[in-house]
DNA sequence: TTAATCCCTAGTGGATTACTTGGGTATAAA
DNA sequence: TTTATACCCAAGTAATCCACTAGGGATTAA
């Protein structure tokens, strides 16, 4: 019924990657799609989004590459997939029912599920690897 | 960022009608559409779709109509979704990335909002109208 | 018999998605 | 100063999906 857009997919992971390497500089975006299989210029149009919504910051020329504008714990998983496919609205404005109020909360209560940081969900990643370990 | 397919939310406002009126035997698809401004036809797709989920019931010829297939406490909003734009799912099967554990929990998540009966809509529905009757 | 209703298929214009292509421009390092 | 390395940008595109529209056919109660 809902589904994430390949591009958020993206985004939400080219950000994990950043904020993994956030105290190494600018990391630059082939790397970063080789590393994920994603689409080398595909992920410079993504990219290029998050730097104008004020996600990313980017440098040029040699030893270039994007880095995070704000620390990993400042930037939520609901600011880029916002950024990337905009804000989450689960019905459109024009026409009125009987059930927006319903929809309202719905939509309210699914944006509290994507406030996660950045820095939360290394540590998540982090977590989910050593239970998958273990269970080897 | 996700939002609602414009066939979903004609189906859950079909089937909330028809919660409504269960007691009253099955309800002809021209007067549902009409009463919600939705195109005729379509909706008759919609309940086709919503039929052939087990959601609904059809009878045909003149008194003929749609009527729920089981009672309004016995239907989720999460069914009808499921119904008629497939399920939930945030990210593809195919290609597996480190964060498929995240997406996959907050998918989880997103389903229980949903687990919300017609019964319950229609209660919800009464309380907010109070509530907006009360603060005109 | 007839009017009402569901049933079914096909078509369609517009939008979106997930890219690809092919350059241009700034910068650090040689 | 040259050059390699990166980001920057615009256009195109095949495929798919969406939200209908159109137009008949089949069944049933009255």
């Amino acid at each position: 019924m809902f589904s994430l857009s390949q591009k958020s997919i993206y985004g939400v992971l080219a950000a994990l990657e950043l904020a993994k390497r956030y105290a190494d500089g600018p990391q630059n975006s082939r790397c970063v799609a080789e590393d994920h299989g994603i689409p080398c210029n595909y992920l410079e149009q993504v990219l290029a989004q998050l730097k104008r919504g004020g996600i990313v910051n980017s440098f040029r020329g040699s030893q270039g590459g994007y880095a995070l504008a704000r620390s990993p714990q400042e930037i939520l998983v609901k600011n880029v997939l916002e950024c990337l496919d905009g804000s989450l609205s689960l019905v459109s404005d024009n026409k009125s029912t009987v059930l927006d109020f319903f929809w309202h909360d719905a939509q309210t209560r699914i944006e509290a599920i994507l406030d996660v940081s950045l820095a939360d969900l290394i540590v998540a990643t982090r977590q989910y690897d050593n239970v998958v370990s273990y269970s080897i």
